[in-house]
DNA sequence: GCTATATCGATAAATGTTTATCGAAAAGCA
DNA sequence: TGCTTTTCGATAAACATTTATCGATATAGC
């Protein structure tokens, strides 16, 4: 349980801890080979990322799984839970409402905001429609602690600083601009063009190959 | 224009792109130092990231925005076009469907597909949503490059199958699990448990120092 | 008990990315 | 014209990540 894990290594902890779930029961321990392969990742990529959280496997065994999943749920903080609002209750705001796949993840959505009048009040995935009116005290009167940014790109800056006026601790950022917040405020650009970026330049050079 | 630009990079370029069409208009040039400031990158990154591609700015001016867009755009490959369908019209898949930003990079979705009676001959985004029995002649026939998967996790690996079969030369995968391909197609696994990951740790960081 | 094998963990090498520094070039101005 | 400022682009240094190699160890089979 070192602090110092890289980001890179971080951000494959959940893919493991998915994997993990999917072969829990079927198997007790799991070595890093089967993980590789499985996930197409290097073999000892794998070993130095889950080195780097746990306490070790046994050579010929691999890790146990039952283990291995709590210390990465425990460092990746599911036991400290963060309560977050959806602020743009559009198609992308709902989905998000209604996929209930973050909890896994120690994030609870309590609530949507939007402006439009014939969402407000409504219910998407059993959390209530607000109006954006009273986002900010909502936001102050219950310690939320990240604001889930999917209204057009057009408001997200305005939407962000909002949310960091009334206290919020981290912005995730779904709409397709960048926004900018004080060295306080955590924020994640979800970068769907850059995604696609990515893949375009990779067709390309398949392309190119055959 | 050289060809060994590296995936950091190009996963900024478009978010370059989309600052500098912010500002077409408002100026003819734009420095290095302005982006940065803008975009809140280090202002040497910008600079590398920019000659790169570029064929250079001018010191005391910058770069001349319209060909600096030109550049890019045509490094992103956006003049080469690329078809898509969408496999799984929950919410997200219709929110995809809707959002029309992709154009701006070169994909045009042109049908939606799922098993859902009640979705099936319907239009969203004034596509067409199909059944998906008939996903694998679709993509044949039209030459379809890319497969966007927004069908539920535990279907994703099949749906995925299925598209290589057919041909597609690319998956994007927003169901929350990881599938692996062959080779010859490129991937990518849109994340979000992962980058869920990165924002909570940073919280916790914040917490920490504050 | 001994040997073969799968697997771990550590160390080192290779590679990739970001940041710092500096000279040079263009523009503005006295 | 010559000086100052801004900004570029190149080079080098620092840092991070991935990949390769190898000895050590636990298990299984003989």
């Amino acid at each position: 349980m070192r602090n110092d894990i890289s980001p890179s290594t971080l951000k494959r902890l959940p893919i493991y801890l998915h994997y993990l779930k999917s072969i829990i029961g079927k198997q007790v321990n799991v070595s890093a080979t089967q993980i590789a392969g499985a996930l197409d990742f290097g073999e000892v990529q794998v070993r130095k990322d889950l080195a780097s959280i746990s306490c070790g496997g046994k050579p010929k065994v691999g890790y146990a799984i039952k283990e291995l999943m709590k210390e990465i749920e425990e460092y990746l903080g599911i036991s400290e839970r963060n309560d977050a609002v959806i602020v743009g209750v559009g198609r992308l705001g709902q989905a998000l409402l209604e996929y209930n796949g973050f909890s896994e993840f120690g994030l609870t959505i309590t609530a949507g905001f939007d402006v439009r009048e014939d969402v407000v009040g409504t219910q998407v995935g059993g959390k209530p429609i607000l109006d954006a009116s009273g986002m900010e005290n909502y936001v102050r009167e219950n310690g939320t602690t990240m604001g889930i940014v999917t209204v057009p790109a057009k408001n997200a800056q305005v939407t962000a600083d909002n949310l960091v006026k009334a206290g919020i601790k981290a912005i995730w950022n779904f709409s397709p601009t960048h926004i900018v917040v004080p060295d306080s405020v955590a924020v994640k650009n979800e970068n769907l063009a850059a995604s696609l970026a990515v893949l375009s330049k990779q067709i390309k050079e398949k392309n190119k190959i055959i």
